[in-house]
RNA sequence: CGGAGUGUAGCGCAGUCUGGUAGCGCACCUCGUUCGGGACGAGGGGGUCGUAGGUUCGAAUCCUAUCACUCCGACCA
């Protein structure tokens, strides 16, 4: 992609709204733009990111078993009335009303909306265990949003929802959903604990949220510091194999990890002081046990072997893509700007042409962009007719993994520069060389 | 929802107290000189001063109402 001819409204100064990090730069780096308090437009390159997290979320997912659909924004009030929650819910879902005065909402989460589904469609245990799961927009109206897209009222969210015959089917489906979390987290590039957490809205018995920790977190945090090192579970692992799932649930709790309301005092200082992590934290995941919550007063049944009906066992599991995109920044950045994994960076490469015009420059711009565009590696070429400065500027505040810098002065001697964004070391190579090593982080 | 505060050009701000017909820096456009870490000169474009009423010869400025947004607290992917 040339940056002449793309979309990438970068700011110099900072918007004065923007408080913590990732916020900031967010603005800065022209990935968003705000539209009203927690609503936020998502500008070309804010969307590569949110688009790449959410395919490596789709990927554990697909994964572990869950299989993707797709449910509406809107919803009907009568299937919330079944459950009970519309009048639960409270003022955090926004109500609105159609033309011929039907009640309708904005959904704030779907378990209602796929327990319906389920039931209308599924009759017999036999196409048990199903675990469902869409990648969608939720508004929920917070009464105070803030840190931009860290919590906002519309926000994007995955949402999987497994379906058991009974308790112990659905405590695997809960530890599928444990580990493909775990691995996606890891792939993004963070380090996410499991916590023993509150349920609230969503009701239920067990329940962990994921939180990396983060000075700007939200939520106090407590837990055991060898978590840190922990390895997360191999891509081959088994997801049909309950004592596999087990092991990694039970490796993954076997420590102490717990948020504010759910903090055992007793149970944390007889941890070693050393031991001992008390921190702030960014939940990025969380993750339900409600067994027939649902199932029950919407009448969701299947026969079983028995021939009887029975109220199926449910779970849910959530992960927030856009929130995800906030929390990868403050885990990652510096001074100058967003340092993204590679994983997620919104092009892998970064190339900056310091002297446009120049036909030496321009040849060896032109070469490797297009010798890398056929490797398949996403290359922002930055070929404006810019001062190096500024191009320089611009490249670290958005953050790519690795840049190529490309000038009159190496290049008389047939070489450019590659930069590291996250070591800051630069290295002298040939052209074909940068293509060479370049063309691999496809 | 309680408390505090802010709305003036894309971004950051001055002007409001003490009414006189809108300004600064950055960004943007043109020309020239520049160019390895956010250049310089000259010229130029862009604002019904959040909105609606009111007071006044005259309102960004005073009064009233209203809307939006931000920050601090209680709730949450």
């Amino acid at each position: 992609m040339r940056l002449s001819r793309y979309f990438l409204p970068i700011l110099k100064e900072t918007p004065k709204e923007a408080e913590i990090a990732s916020h900031r730069l967010m603005l800065r780096a022209g990935m968003i733009r705000q539209e009203a308090a927690g609503i936020y437009a998502w500008l070309p390159l804010g969307l590569r990111v949110l688009s790449k997290i959410s395919a490596i979320v789709r990927e554990e997912q697909n994964r572990a078993g869950a299989i993707e659909l797709l449910m509406p924004t809107v919803q009907s009030a009568d299937l919330w009335r079944e459950s009970g929650r519309y009048d639960d819910y409270g003022k955090e879902m926004l109500r609105i009303r159609d033309r011929h005065e039907r009640d309708m909402l904005f959904g704030p989460t779907n378990e209602e909306m796929i327990t319906e589904i389920f039931r209308a469609n599924v009759r017999s245990y036999k196409d048990l265990p199903l675990n469902l799961y869409h990648i969608q927009w939720k508004f929920r109206d917070e009464v105070r949003p803030r840190f931009g897209v860290m919590r906002s009222r519309e926000f994007l969210m995955k949402d999987a929802y497994s379906f058991d015959l009974d308790a112990a089917g659905a405590r695997h489906s809960y530890n599928k959903m444990f580990t493909a979390y775990l691995r996606t987290f890891a792939r993004l590039g963070l380090t996410a604990i499991p916590m023993v957490a509150d349920t609230g809205p969503i009701g239920g018995d067990l329940s962990h949220e994921f939180i990396i920790l983060a000075d700007t977190g939200e939520s106090e945090v407590f837990c055991h510091k060898d978590y840190l090192q922990f390895a997360p579970p191999a891509e081959s692992i088994d997801f049909d194999s309950v004592s596999a799932m087990q092991g990694v649930f039970d490796t993954w709790t076997s420590l102490y990890a717990a948020t504010s309301e759910k903090h055992d005092l007793a149970a944390f200082e007889a941890l070693k002081p050393e031991e001992r992590i008390s921190a702030r934290g960014i939940e990025v995941g969380h993750i339900f046990y409600f067994g027939t919550k649902y199932s029950l007063p919407m009448k969701a049944v299947v026969n079983g072997p028995d021939g009887k009906e029975h109220f199926v066992h449910m779970g849910s599991y959530g992960i927030g893509p856009s929130r995800l995109a906030a929390a990868l920044i403050e885990a990652g950045h510096d001074e100058a700007g967003i340092i993204w994994p590679e994983s997620v960076a919104p092009f892998s490469v970064g190339l900056i042409n310091l002297k446009v015009g120049d036909a030496a420059c321009d040849g060896a711009c032109g070469r490797i962009h297009a010798e890398l565009g056929k490797a398949g590696v996403d290359v922002l070429y930055d070929d404006r007719d810019e001062r190096p400065g500024a191009k320089f500027a611009a490249m670290d505040l958005i953050g790519l993994p690795n840049q190529v810098i490309v000038g009159p002065k190496s290049l008389g001697d047939g070489q450019v520069e590659i930069k590291n964004r996250r070591s800051g070391e630069r290295e002298l190579v040939s052209v074909d060389a940068a293509i060479a090593r370049l063309s691999g982080k496809a």
